[in-house]
RNA sequence: GCGCCUGUAGCUCAACCGGAUAGAGCAACCGCCUUCUAAGCGGUAGGUUGCAGGUUCGAUUCCUGCCAGGCGUGCCA
C-alpha cells in the first residue's frame, strides 16, 4: 500500500525533474509514513519539505506544485497540505479492507517477502561447552532464533550457526577438572584446583568416566602435583596450567578420555536444551576442526605474507593498531600456542570465504572490545569488514518478587537456561528475552511472566488468538464462509474494524523493518498493538450475529488476526493455543 | 585514563534510519460481566526527553561539551 503510493509521488518527482522545477541531484527518496493523528489521514509524506529548499519554494507551495503533477489514482478518497508543508492522504474506503484480504489469501505466508537473493549467515549462542547454558545464554538464543526467522521470512537464504570452542585452554580445564574427580572416585584424596570447574556436573562426569573408561594407567595425585606451583589466588592460572600439563603426560593417549567425554556429553545438553527452546542450527563448527585441518597456521601464514606480523619478546603479534585497533594483539604465543583469537582469525576467514554476503554475530555484551580487533583481521586478510554485523546482547537481569536474583557461575550454583524454562515455560522465556531492544539492558520479572493478566504481554497476545479460536468454535449452525465474509467487508464500518484492517496491514512492514534493523522487539511491540485493537473490538460488538453476511465479514477480520497472531508468534518462537 | 553502550511519565519501556499535540503497560483514581473466555474493555491523571550549546523550516533522533550509570580495556576464553 505504502510501496504503491510512493511510487505515485516518485512518477510526479519524474515529472518535476523533466520540468526542471526539482535537480535530479537534489532528488530524495519519497517516505510514506503512518499518521499518528487520525486528524492527518491514514498516510502522511514530507516530500515537499525535503525537496523545498532546493527548489526554493515555500514548502506548502511545493506540496501544491507536487500534488499538481500527482498522477490519479483510485486508492485516494482525497489529499490535504498541513502543517509547515506535510501533504496528508486519506485512503479509499474500498481499498481499506485489503490487506485482510491479502492476509487471508497468504494465509502463513502473509508477512513475508519475496526472495532477495542475500545469504546471510547468523552465528549465536556459541557459548564454551565447558557447561549447561545459564540464563545469560538464553537472550542471545532467543535474539538470534527470532533474527533468523525474521531474516528468512523477509527473503533472504539464512544459516545459523554455533560456533562450538572444542579446542583450547578451557576445554583442558574442563578435562582435568572431570578427571581430577574422578581420580576422588577411585578413592584417592584430592586438592581440587581453585580455577577448576566445580559444578556437581563435573563430579557425574568423573563418575561416569570410572564406570565406562578404560585409563589404564595408574596415577596418584601426588604425580600431578611434581613442579606444580601451589594453588593460591594470585597463581591459580599457573596451578591448574601446571596440574594440565602434568596430567597430559602422565595419561598420554588416555588424556582424550575425560576430554572427549565430558565435551560430548556438555555439547549434546547444550544441543537438547537448544533444541527444546526452539533455537536450532544448521551448522555446529568445531574449533578443533580449525586446528586439524591446518587453517590455523595458513592464515598466520597468509597474515605474514600481507606483512601484517611481527615478532616481539618471543612472541608473534598481529599488527591490528594498523586497523584502529588500541593495541596490537597476539596471534602466537611464547609457548608456541596460538590463542583464541586466531582461532577466531581462522574462523572468520572460513566464513567469508564461504560466501555469504553478510554475516551476522550476536555476541554478549561483554564482548564488545573484540569487534574492532575481529573486523581488523578480516580487512589484514583482504576481505571488506563491511559483510560483518555484531550485534551486542546486553544482560539480563532476573527478578523474583521483586527481588534481583543473584547468579554467582562461582559456587556452580548458578541457573541454568533449562532451570527458568522448565519454570516459566519456553512461550515467557522467548518472548520476555526479545520484548527490549537486544542492546539494552532487560529485566526480566519472572513473577510477570508466569503471571496470567493481561499486564502480562505473552497471555494477553495469546488470549487474543485463544478466543479468536473459541469464537469459531461457537459456531453450531451455518458454517463459516469465507468467500461471503469477503464479499461483505463493507459492512465493517466501525473505527475498531478499519483500526484492525489497518494494524494487519502494517505487519509487512514491521517484517521488514524487524528485520532490516536486527530488531526482533518490534514483533512484540506490534502484536500487543494488535492485541489491544482485537481486544477492544471483541468487547464492544459481538462477531456471531444473526446476519450470515456481515457474521461472517467479521470473522473474515476475525481470521486475518488470528493468522498475523499466529505468524508474528511464531517468528518469536511462541505457541498460538487454541484455548487457555 | 581511554573505548563502546545507555539516560524519555513514579516504575518498565516505545517513538517507523530529522517530522505535526512524545506514546503504551504497570502503579493511582473512576467505571463496565443474565452476552462468543473479565486471562478482557473504557475513562481520569501523569513530561523542561540527564544538563548546556550547535546544525535547520523542524531535534527524543544528528554534532560538541559536561553530569550520571553499565560494560570493556591480558601472551584468559
Amino acid at each position: 500500500m505504502k510501496d504503491a503510493v510512493a511510487a505515485l509521488f516518485e512518477q510526479a518527482l519524474d515529472q518535476l525533474i523533466d520540468e526542471d522545477i526539482i535537480q535530479a541531484t537534489d532528488r530524495r527518496v519519497v517516505q510514506i509514513e503512518n499518521t499518528r493523528d487520525p486528524a492527518h489521514g491514514d498516510l502522511a509524506t514530507n516530500v515537499a519539505m525535503m525537496h523545498a529548499k532546493a527548489a526554493q519554494m515555500a514548502p506548502r507551495e511545493m506540496a501544491e506544485v507536487i500534488i499538481d503533477k500527482l498522477p490519479p489514482s483510485k486508492m485516494i478518497r482525497y489529499i490535504e497540505i498541513a502543517g509547515p508543508g506535510f501533504i496528508n492522504l486519506c485512503l479509499a474506503q474500498e481499498i481499506a479492507f485489503e490487506p485482510v484480504i491479502n492476509c487471508l489469501e497468504h494465509n502463513e505466508h502473509f508477512g513475508h517477502h519475496g526472495h532477495t537473493n542475500e545469504r546471510i549467515q547468523v552465528e549465536y549462542v556459541s557459548a564454551n561447552p565447558t557447561g549447561p547454558l545459564h540464563v545469560g545464554h538464553g537472550r542471545g538464543a532467543a535474539y538470534g532464533a527470532t533474527l533468523v526467522n525474521l531474516l528468512s521470512a523477509r527473503g533472504h537464504d539464512v544459516e545459523a550457526e554455533y560456533y562450538v570452542n572444542d579446542a583450547g585452554r578451557q576445554m583442558d580445564i574442563l578435562a582435568v577438572s572431570v578427571f581430577l574427580r574422578y581420580l576422588e572416585k577411585t578413592g584417592q584424596c584430592v586438592s581440587f584446583p581453585s580455577a577448576g570447574y566445580r559444578g556437581d556436573y563435573i563430579s557425574d562426569l568423573g563418575e561416569r568416566l570410572l564406570r565406562k573408561s578404560s585409563i589404564s594407567s595408574k596415577i596418584k595425585f601426588n604425580e600431578l602435583l611434581k613442579n606444580v606451583i601451589a594453588d593460591s589466588e594470585e597463581k591459580k592460572d599457573a596451578h591448574i596450567d601446571g596440574l594440565i600439563q602434568n596430567s597430559k603426560q602422565c595419561l598420554g593417549g588416555e588424556w582424550w578420555q575425560p576430554f572427549d567425554l565430558a565435551l560430548s556429553a556438555i555439547l549434546s545438553d547444550i544441543k537438547e536444551d537448544l533444541s527444546e527452546f526452539g533455537a536450532n542450527f544448521d551448522q555446529w563448527f568445531s574449533e578443533k576442526s580449525l586446528v586439524s585441518s591446518g587453517e590455523i597456521n595458513m592464515v598466520i601464514a597468509k597474515l605474514e605474507d600481507r606483512g601484517h606480523l611481527y615478532e616481539n619478546a618471543g612472541a608473534l603479534w598481529f599488527r591490528s593498531t594498523d586497523f584502529g585497533d588500541d593495541k596490537d594483539r597476539v596471534v602466537r604465543r611464547e609457548n608456541g600456542e596460538t590463542t583464541y583469537f586466531t582461532s577466531d582469525i581462522a574462523y572468520i576467514a572460513n566464513k567469508l570465504s564461504r560466501g555469504f554476503d553478510r554475516i551476522i554475530y550476536v555476541w554478549g555484551a561483554d564482548h564488545h572490545g573484540y569487534i574492532v580487533r575481529i573486523k581488523a583481521a578480516a580487512q589484514a586478510l583482504g576481505f571488506d569488514p563491511g559483510r560483518l554485523t555484531i550485534r551486542l546482547v546486553q544482560f539480563a537481569n532476573l527478578y523474583k518478587d521483586g527481588e534481583r536474583l543473584q547468579m554467582s557461575t562461582r559456587s556452580g550454583s548458578f541457573v541454568t537456561l533449562r532451570e527458568l524454562r522448565e519454570d516459566i515455560g519456553r512461550d515467557a522465556c522467548r518472548y520476555f528475552y526479545v520484548m527490549r531492544k537486544a542492546d539494552q539492558h532487560l529485566d526480566f520479572d519472572l513473577s510477570l511472566a508466569t503471571s496470567q493478566s493481561k499486564d502480562n504481554p505473552v497471555y494477553y497476545v495469546q488470549y487474543a488468538h485463544a478466543r479468536i479460536c473459541r469464537v469459531f468454535e461457537g459456531i453450531n449452525d451455518t458454517p463459516f464462509d469465507q468467500n461471503r465474509g469477503i464479499n461483505n467487508l463493507a459492512d465493517l464500518t466501525t473505527q475498531e474494524e478499519l483500526d484492525l484492517a489497518t494494524t494487519i496491514g502494517r505487519f509487512p512492514e514491521v517484517i521488514k523493518r524487524a528485520a532490516d534493523g536486527l530488531e526482533a522487539h518490534l514483533v512484540c511491540y506490534y502484536l500487543q498493538d494488535l492485541a489491544a485493537d482485537f481486544h477492544r473490538w471483541y468487547n464492544g460488538s459481538r462477531l456471531l450475529v444473526e446476519t450470515l453476511e456481515t457474521r461472517d465479514a467479521r470473522l473474515a477480520l476475525a481470521k486475518a488476526v488470528q493468522i498475523v497472531i499466529r505468524n508474528g508468534l511464531s517468528l518469536l518462537g511462541v505457541s498460538a493455543p487454541r484455548s487457555m
